[in-house]
RNA sequence: GGCCGGGUGGCCGAGUGGCUUAGGCAAGGGCCUGCAAAGCCCUGUACGCGGGUUCGAUUCCCGCCCCGGCCUCCA
């Protein structure tokens, strides 16, 4: 049995899906303008930990994750018809066209997800694929009277007519600051409250990505996407919804409202969000420049699931700090597990150790992550039989996700040119006592990429 | 002003009403080694401040200080 802390309760609560043998999830997936940020993807881990986690379970998981490319704005100050998007303000920085900065930045996407370990989603409908869900979406709350049309043709959502408008933040209307935001030109155009939002924006004459709609030609607000997306695929009972905690508010609250007010009940069981990363102590965010990618980490000679291990030693729902340092002891100790698992590969099979359990049962409280890495570093440590290892821990990465038995039966990496014939020379020299020449062979062979070291059995080497 | 997290040894970070008081990184010592690397072993008693409850508080309660996040851009 899966439990998690849920952001709405505020308690940890069991997981139990609304149709037996099946989990729905719904994941709020980036937005497509730039490459996303290793917080970004710590928010993503989040998901597919809770996916393999049920899997393990026996659940039968169907996740949805949405691709904002269209509809998300710069800064909602300027809610008017010039309202800057996120991805037009990138193709004109880039020069390209929208749809292709959108295609672009959703592809990387993909691919960081992959390097992270994290498997896809059963569906990633895109917002801009979605206009008439969200057209017919809004349509109807306008019917119901939860949305009205203000004076310069922008559909607005009436906050004060869903009774439990902020649940999930515990903010209260009456408390939000009136007008942090919001200017009095925005009120001025026709929108009633200080905290209504927009469902559909009238386009001025020569913005890109626009739609026609019964109130004129347009695109959508950025929350009723997630709300007609998720009731589509997912249907009115959703078990599971996911993301960073940055979107608790107003994200959350006012999807939440636009859901629920269609279907005519509370629609997600579950709300759980995903703490933000720190950098170095800083916040990371584009404004402060402290932004770090996939592609650096990389860079830096370090494998990408480095930093999922790194990630996995911090509980998803608290603030976590990373940094270099970190990641190089979490690529250190990657590379020693995957060692490790080959060589007990290599021995007779057996069961797994008994400990193994409390790998799934940490993963069950509330993800556990570092309770499940702490049983494995003892394990790995104990005088358990190499295939009991072996078993427990290829078993156990099947929720980690750290591709640990990737050495097992591998083939040897082919050396470089000569470089066997300095081995050899090597080998001659160290049976002739001549440490001299042999440091010399060695720092050769390291200029040709080859790392050697010397055991009981002779000379090992590795590639660098 | 409202809401939400935190403050743990050099650093990062779990956790707990007492019990052998995680783990990692870095450091020091040792084993091994011609040297090195790797590996292994050992060492290091910490919980922001002040009260309270208690036989006993880092853990629970109250107050305070400090840090971070959200309050219509954000994972």
């Amino acid at each position: 049995m899966l439990r998690l802390t849920d952001t709405r309760t505020g308690a940890l609560e069991a997981i139990v899906p609304s149709t037996p043998g099946r989990l729905k999830v719904y994941a709020c997936g980036p937005t497509v303008y730039r490459y996303a940020h290793v917080g970004n993807l710590r928010t993503f881990l989040l998901t597919d930990l809770i996916r393999r986690t049920a899997s393990m379970h026996g659940l039968q998981v169907q996740l949805v994750q949405n691709i904002t490319d269209v509809g998300h704005l710069q800064d909602d100050t300027n809610l008017d018809a010039d309202g800057e998007d996120k991805l037009l303000a990138q193709a004109r920085e880039e020069g390209k066209d929208p749809f292709w900065i959108a295609r672009h930045y959703e592809e990387a996407f993909h691919r960081d997800q992959a390097l992270l370990g994290v498997h896809p989603a059963d569906a990633y409908p895109r917002a801009s694929e979605s206009i008439d869900l969200m057209l017919r979406l809004i349509a109807d709350l306008v019917e119901k009277g939860h949305a009205y049309v203000g004076g310069d043709g922008t559909v607005y959502f009436a906050a004060e007519s869903f009774a439990s408008y902020g649940a999930i933040s515990h903010n209260k209307l009456s408390e939000l600051r009136a007008g942090h935001r919001a200017d009095a030109t925005e009120l001025a155009k026709g929108k009633r409250f200080h905290a209504d939002w927009a469902l559909w924006k009238r386009a001025g004459e020569n913005r890109e990505m626009t739609w026609p709609s019964p109130w004129g030609h347009g695109f959508p607000g950025w929350h009723i996407e997630c709300s007609a997306m998720s009731l589509d695929l997912l249907g009115d009972v959703i078990d599971i919804h996911t993301g960073g905690i940055d979107l608790r508010f107003p994200h959350h609250e006012d999807e939440r409202a636009q859901t629920d007010c269609y279907a005519g009940k509370e629609v997600v069981r579950h709300w759980v969000h995903g703490e933000h990363l720190l950098f170095e102590g800083r916040k990371m965010a584009k404004s402060t420049g402290n932004v770090v990618l996939v592609s650096d980490v990389i860079d830096r000679g370090f494998d990408p699931l480095a930093l999922r291990l790194a990630f996995l030693g911090t509980r998803y729902r608290q603030q976590a700090n990373l940094s270099w340092a970190e990641i190089a002891g979490a690529h250190k100790t990657l590379t020693r597990w995957r060692a490790s698992v080959a060589a007990w590969a290599e021995q007779p099979s057996a069961a797994m150790v008994v400990e193994a359990a409390q790998v799934l049962d940490a993963f069950s409280d509330d993800l556990d992550t570092p309770r499940a890495l702490q049983v494995l570093r003892s394990v790995e440590k104990s005088g358990a039989p190499d295939g009991a290892k072996f078993e427990t821990f290829a078993w156990a990465d099947r929720l980690l996700g750290l591709d640990l038995a990737r050495d097992v039966g591998r083939a040897p990496d082919a050396l470089p040119a000569g470089a066997q014939d300095l081995l050899d020379a090597r080998a001659q020299a160290r049976t002739e006592k001549d440490f001299a020449l042999s440091d010399r062979l060695r720092d050769e062979l390291a200029g040709l990429g080859v790392a050697v070291k010397d055991t009981q059995v002779g000379q090992e080497w590795t590639l660098t």
